[in-house]
DNA sequence: TGCAAGCATCATTATTATTGATATTGAAAT
DNA sequence: ATTTCAATATCAATAATAATGATGCTTGCA
C-alpha cells in the first residue's frame, strides 16, 4: 500500500466513479480499476459497492477513508514543514467571508504580499460555514469568519467587533416600516442574516419578504437599486456611504464578531503565523 | 513520496548506516542509496549527513522522521481496523512486569488462547519504564507495568494493588538486620527497588551494598541461595513460599499498583478490548 | 432490442525499482 | 606515506510494476 493508492482510492470516493476519478487524476480507467481492485486485494476486502451507475464506499471503505484523509493530511504537512525556510514562503490558503473582503482588509493583503513576495496567497470567499467546513477538510490554512464556532478541531482568535446597520435604498427618507420592508439577505447560516432573523422576530415582523443573493455585491446592487433593504457592517458601505440609508438597530442585535479560526491540529507554517500577525496588528489600529 | 520511501528512511535513520538499513530491509545497497537521494531530491533537502562511518539525521531528517513514524503508524492502523472481523482476531502485543509474570495471569492468558484462538498473541517483558517506551512508540498494543505514570498520550486502568514483602533466603531467623544485609535489586528504575530505597532510606541506612539483576528468576534464585534479600510482591513466591522467609515492610512502602496502560490515541482492537475485559474480570475475583 | 454508461480484462508499452559490479571517500592502522 | 577498511556513490543492465488502449461484459433505460 502506498500514498498513491490512498490518493486513488479518494478520487474514486469522492468521485464514486472510477471513469471520473481516472480523469481528474490524469490516468486511464483501466489503471484505476486495476489499482483499486488491487489495493482490495491486499486489503482481503471490498472498498466499493459497484453497481451500474458507479460505484459507492462499503462501511469498511468509509472507516478507511477517514484514514486515507488523515495519512494523505499528514504527509503533506511533513513536505511542507520541512521544506520551510527561515523566512515565510511557500503557499497560504485563507478564506475569508464576503462581507470581510469590502474593509481595508484588502490593503492588509497588499502589504502581506510586499514584506513575504515569496508566499503565495490565495484567498478564498464564501459563507462562514463553507470556510469552517473547508478549514477542517485542510483545504484551507485559516479562514476570518463571524460568529463564534465551538469545534474541538479549531482555535480561533477575535479579529474585530463589526456593527451591524440596517441599511435601506437612499430615497427612503427616516426609518422604515419593518412590516412593509422586503429584504435582501445571504443564504441561510450567514450571521448577519441571523441576526436580522433575531431582530425581526423580536419585533414581531414576519420574515419571508425575502430575496436571497449569494454574493455581497449583488446584494448590495439590489439594496442601492432601491429593491429592498439589508442588514450589514456599517464599515461595508464605508466607500459609496452616501448611495444608501443607514440607521442602528437594537444592541441587542447589532454586534458580530470576526474571527481567524484554524485548526489546533495542524502545524502553523511561518506564512500563516507571519499573515494573522500582520492582520492582528493592522486590525488593533 | 511513498509510504516505502518513508520505511527506507525511517531503517536508514534507525540503523545510522545505509548498508545495515538495506540487510534488513532486504535490499541492496545500492538500491537503498538511491531511494534515499530521490526522497532528498524531492523534497529538495538532504535528510542526512554523510561521514565515513555512516549517515546522520540532519535537523530537518529528524523533524521528518517524527512524521514518518506517525504517516507508518496510522496506516498500519488503518489497515488493521479495516481488516478486524467482528470476532476478537489478529496480531495482540502485551508488555508485561516481570513480577505480573509470576502471578495466575500465566492462567489467564491461557484462558484468553482457549477463548480467542484466532489472536495471535505475543507477550514481552521487561521493566516498567522499557514497556512504557514500547506502548509510547507503537511497539506494543498495551503493557502491565507498576506505577503510576502520567504522560498525555497514555491511559491507565488499575489492575491490581501489590504488597511488598522484605525476602530473605530461608535460613535467616526473624526480621533482619537491615544494615548488615545484602540486597538483590532490578535495574534502576524499577518500582519495586525504588520502594526498598525509599524505605531503607528512612531507616537510615545506607543502600550500597548491591546486586543487581536483568532477570526476576535469577534474583529469586539468588535470594534462594542465601546470598541476599530483597523486596518483592507477596504474589511472586506463593510458589515456593516455603524456600525463603517474608516479612511486612512498614504499610507506607508496602504497596504498589499494577497498572494496563495503552496509547490514548491508538484504535483499541477487539482482541485488546476482550483482552483487557478478561484481564480485569479475574483480577477482580 | 438496441444503446449508453460504467466497470473488468488483457496484451502491450512505458516507467520505475532493483541489482551487481565498480568507483570513491575518509579515518584508522601499519 | 601507504594500506586497509567500512562506508556511500555511480551506472549500466535487468526485473518488476504501472499505465495505456482496445475490447468485453453487465445493467438500466428508451
Amino acid at each position: 500500500m502506498e500514498l498513491s493508492d490512498l490518493k486513488v482510492f479518494l478520487a474514486i470516493a469522492e468521485e464514486r466513479n472510477i471513469s471520473r476519478a481516472a480523469e481528474r487524476l490524469g490516468y486511464v480507467q483501466s489503471n484505476v480499476t486495476a489499482r483499486i481492485r488491487k489495493l482490495e486485494e491486499e486489503l482481503g476486502l471490498p472498498l466499493f459497492y459497484r453497481h451500474p451507475k458507479g460505484v459507492t464506499l462499503t462501511d469498511k471503505g468509509v472507516t478507511f477513508s477517514e484514514y486515507a484523509k488523515s495519512i494523505l493530511n499528514l504527509s503533506e504537512e511533513a513536505v511542507q514543514v520541512v521544506k520551510e525556510t527561515e523566512f515565510p514562503s511557500g503557499p497560504l490558503t485563507i478564506g475569508v467571508v464576503d462581507s470581510v473582503t469590502c474593509l481595508d482588509f484588502m490593503d492588509t493583503l497588499a502589504e502581506f504580499q510586499r514584506r513575504y513576495p515569496d508566499v503565495s496567497l490565495s484567498i478564498w470567499s464564501g459563507t462562514s460555514p463553507d470556510l469552517l467546513t473547508k478549514v477542517l477538510e485542510h483545504q484551507l490554512d485559516g479562514a476570518f469568519v463571524i460568529g463564534e464556532f465551538a469545534s474541538p478541531h479549531l482555535v480561533s482568535e477575535h479579529i474585530q467587533r463589526e456593527e451591524l446597520t440596517l441599511v435601506t435604498p437612499p430615497n427612503m427618507n427616516g426609518f422604515p416600516d419593518l412590516s412593509q420592508t422586503r429584504w435582501a439577505v445571504s443564504p441561510a447560516g450567514c450571521p448577519f442574516r441571523r441576526a436580522l432573523e433575531a431582530w425581526l422576530r423580536s419585533e414581531g415582523v414576519s420574515f419571508d419578504n425575502i430575496i436571497e443573493f449569494s454574493s455581497l455585491e449583488t446584494l448590495i446592487g439590489c439594496v442601492r437599486s432601491g429593491l429592498a433593504s439589508t442588514l450589514l457592517p456599517a464599515s461595508v458601505l464605508a466607500a459609496d456611504y452616501s448611495a444608501f440609508g443607514a440607521f442602528p438597530i437594537p444592541e441587542q442585535y447589532r454586534y458580530t464578531q470576526t474571527c481567524l479560526i484554524r485548526r489546533k491540529d495542524r502545524y502553523s507554517s511561518k506564512a500563516f503565523v507571519a499573515f494573522s500577525k500582520l492582520i492582528l496588528d493592522s486590525m488593533a489600529v
